[in-house]
DNA sequence: CTGAAAGCGCTTACAG
DNA sequence: CTGAAAGCGCTTACAG
């Protein structure tokens, strides 16, 4: 067993050590050309031999840099967010930042504290798929402190700022276009709160589509719920209860349309068969559920890396206009309406 | 539209801002009762005005603390992971601590370079779920620093260290038993790397309940393969081949087992029915996936939370021999083995 | 090519 | 109850 050695070494012992002063070992350490190569090696050996390691706070506090980025996402239980986390935390790695992650449960409170945290922590810049409701005094806090903010996914009304997301109206429009073909002309619209921003693009060009195709909208064949499987299994059976019954459901998100699914199994429904489904987003378990959802991608791994190269650019100094980047939706057909 | 504010401001000028020093103010960020009331008020009232940020790196630099951790994961995309991620997040977040993360892919370079910069940002403590076949100097090398660090899910052979785990070995027995007593003679054990430490735990309990209830263990039976779907997909394919074949399956985990029963049922096959299927984690698609799958419940996110409070203690303190904290799986029965 | 010195924003004994 | 001073570990003009 070798002692636990617990103070760090620090770069002026490695300096001592190797006999020179304590900015040429730091200009070392960072590979200035300026520097003699017999006087580097000399120090880069001091280094291994003492087992420096670098302190990058100090440094970063000093040169006045940051090497974190904050991101703030609803929660991580939910495939939509873990793989929006995989497409940032990949690029951001890239640019040798790290993340720091706060999930916020859709609480004004809480994000109000995790931005709070982050701006302690000096973060480099923040990504934010924000609470809904959240007042522009969120951004316009985080702004004044000359930190770079982009937002994903959902977008704040009246708040210029930078924004990725995916084209939801064009979504919307695609599912309805599709089962509109399909000969369908009583659709209900399934999960989400009418509040969230996204929910309303999605709805406003499914009932284009609608109109387009001279069909009704019927206001009560669109039902809210919460945008989780319970929330899926409890919209599909108020559903039941309809005179009329629809004959597709365009459900919010994947999430809400496998509640519906499951339910439909359940009560001996088939998907597909007796009611068409379709979903948004395209999370795995769409692809694995049976039957297979056929569902609107959002492609979120790739809104991800766009969100983290924008925020990057902003970092590092790009000073345009804010700018939107909306992806475009791609329906996937699968088994659940083909 | 207010001005930005490029640099920060400074504890001084708040200090000067509300007429005292910036030791004074310092106390009174800090909550100290040695400050008198009227006093703590006016530098509030200054922070508030001036729109003071605390610079929380400065603050830990000086003090020589840090308030963040490092957690390392083979990937993201993937349920297990981001389900610990949940649970060792939540844990964390509670106890002022916020995570760092890093993902090797299994690659034992990534892993290294994941390790240097955690430990160049300070962190406080490290999770790990080590590569595996990681020599015990990746260990060592973190413990020199002083840096506490606890093993998740994957122990390392020979090097003692904190552990959180669950008994792999009891959860392979009351997966066998379960179909043994279902009165399955040839059980196949699919997916996984022999090198991984749980497949060898869970393959050892399962050989003994194999062997205690007089049946032979048939080496041909455990197939190897990447603990993905595909990979189970190809067991599958594989186990198809043989000319005697088994008439349940026992999978190295939850993702592969559904990759069995997909290929399954694209051949017509009814997991549960024609071949008895158990999976391994208790994913979420586990309760999902048609049919349902009957599992080993690892309860992973309790796993993530025990892991960042055994490791928040030692950050904090607690001086006791290397502990192991191994959690009781639970065979979970659903439709793939009633 | 290298060193002496000032300073990033904070904390913490110490003195009064 | 409050202030002057030293210092955390590093970087960066500046001078030579």
């Amino acid at each position: 067993m070798e002692q636990e050695q617990q103070r760090r070494v620090t770069l002026l012992e490695v300096a001592k050590h190797a006999g020179v002063s304590r900015a040429t070992a730091s200009l070392v350490l960072r590979g200035s050309p300026r520097i003699a190569k017999a006087t580097q090696e000399k120090v880069q050996a001091s280094m291994r031999q003492l087992g420096y390691v670098y302190d990058r706070v100090a440094a970063n506090l000093r040169s006045n840099v940051s090497s974190t980025v904050g991101l703030i996402i609803m929660e991580l239980a939910n495939p939509f967010y873990s793989e929006l986390l995989v497409g940032i935390h990949q690029e951001l790695d890239k640019c040798g930042q790290t993340v720091i992650l706060g999930t916020t449960f859709d609480s004004l409170a809480i994000q109000e504290r995790l931005l709070s945290t982050m701006l302690e922590h000096r973060v480099s810049g923040i990504i934010l798929s924000a609470v809904p409701g959240s007042p522009g005094a969120v951004i316009d806090r985080i702004r004044q402190l000359g930190v770079p903010i982009v937002l994903v996914g959902r977008r704040l009304p009246g708040v210029e700022c930078d924004y990725i997301g995916i084209n939801n109206v064009a979504g919307g429009r695609i599912a309805a276009e599709h089962l509109i073909r399909k000969g369908h002309s009583r659709i209900a619209f399934l999960g989400g709160f009418a509040q969230l921003s996204s929910r309303k693009e999605r709805k406003q060009g499914f009932d284009q589509a609608l109109r387009q195709a001279g069909l009704e909208v019927d206001p009560a064949l669109a039902i809210e719920s919460p945008a989780t499987r319970q929330g899926g299994i409890d919209a599909f059976t108020k559903l039941l209860c309809f005179p009329d019954r629809p004959t597709a459901a365009f459900c919010y998100n994947d999430t809400i349309a496998i509640g519906v699914m499951q339910k439909m199994r359940e009560l001996g429904f088939v998907p597909g068969k007796d009611i068409d489904i379709i979903g948004f987003d395209d999370i795995p378990e769409a692809a694995i559920f049976s039957p297979k959802l056929t569902t609107v991608s959002s492609e979120i791994s790739r809104m991800g890396s766009h969100a983290a190269q924008l925020l990057y650019a902003r970092i590092t100094g790009l000073q345009t206009e804010p700018q939107s980047i909306i992806l475009m939706p791609e329906l996937i057909i699968r088994e659940s309406c083909t």
